[in-house]
DNA sequence: CCGCGCTTGAACACTCATGTTCAGAACTAT
DNA sequence: ATAGTTCTGAACATGAGTGTTCAAGCGCGG
């Protein structure tokens, strides 16, 4: 479902991004030709794939938005309607998280791009990543499983939120992997609920 | 309650230091240069008051620092105990919520920095940040205001996001200031509650 | 075997942020 | 008014990151 599908390489573009997405979130003002390095890469190599360090910030974005929409897309977001149980919408709404905490790093770089510089073409991405969510969460609402007098966009602020501090808490150590997605869950559930 | 007093003067430190982490939260990587037009005050000042970019930063940061341990204290999270009443418990958590969502750009600037480059006194003032109120939070789960098995950083931590989260929507647009802090309170003490 | 494409390190010029110095202006207190 | 302090703009040297070019190395298929 991703928008490149390039060719793959010993050292593919993607597996590029996947590098310099943790370096440039670890540090926003590495360097590229450390991002080179951690990437096992020349720099010049760098360069032939992304011309410019603003080329490499937005490849980036895009791929970490395209992560997004996948997570979004695979746990079954776009399938729901008014007849969609409470129970599916809660299975729905677990698949989400289980699969947004790995995304920390990813999401940390997004909300560390500055907004003035984003171009237009990602500025159009991020309602388009949320409107789903908040078509998600309208659905349970309906269904009695969020409490309906919440903004949508302030339950899918709470999921975001929730999400990146399970992600900022396996990293730091205090939480197991395998805990995050239970504790998320039901935090969000009872904050968000009737 | 801070740990700078120097006098006042024209555009005093102080101030610099408020629109310096406005202008580096915005943009991590704004020149001096950008600071100092921001603040309304010529580079050579700026480089009076801060010799170098990263004794800037840190002042910046330590000045953050300062302000959450002033909204910490002036909550009157230090003051409970065992016979603290549930009402009373439930005030300081308003009072903290409310104290804490303005302080948003801070949060934000003490997130970005990169832990590798922070220097000790500053990583040694984060767990002193966060110990009273996590003790606090041990608190308020005796007083069966907070769920006993949630473990307390995970409590502190969903605090620190949905209160990033208020501010997040207040600058934004979405939502009034008014409204941030019982729409907070209310998630979180769903959230966390029995 | 040979050519083709990709990678790589080195070298280069260029830009920009940084830090420093200095002399003049503005402001304050006596 | 005057001396002392601070602020300011300008200029400069320095260093680092960036983007470019090029020749050499390597792998792979024809």
């Amino acid at each position: 479902m991703s928008v490149q599908a390039r060719r793959v390489t010993s050292s593919d573009p993607v597996t590029i991004l996947e590098i310099a997405a943790e370096v440039l979130t670890a540090q926003p003002g590495a360097s590229l030709a450390d991002v080179a390095a951690a990437a096992g890469v020349g720099r010049t190599t760098l360069h032939n794939r992304f011309p410019t360090r603003e080329a490499l910030l937005l490849a980036l974005a895009h791929d970490s938005l395209d992560r997004c929409a996948d997570a979004t897309m695979n746990a079954g977001v776009h399938g729901v309607d008014e007849t969609t149980s409470r129970a599916e919408l809660q299975a729905i709404l677990t698949r989400l998280v289980h699969a947004y905490i790995p995304l920390g790093p990813r999401l940390d770089f997004l909300l560390q791009q500055p907004r003035a510089a984003v171009d237009e073409t990602l500025q159009a991405r991020i309602p388009e990543l949320d409107a789903p969510l908040e078509r998600f969460i309208a659905h349970a609402q309906q269904a009695d499983l969020i409490a309906p007098d919440l903004p949508p966009w302030w339950v899918v602020g709470t999921l975001y939120s929730l999400t990146y501090s399970a992600w900022d808490h396996i990293a730091s150590g205090n939480l197991a992997p395998r805990e995050a997605t239970p504790l998320t869950l039901r935090t969000f559930l009872k904050g968000c609920g009737l």
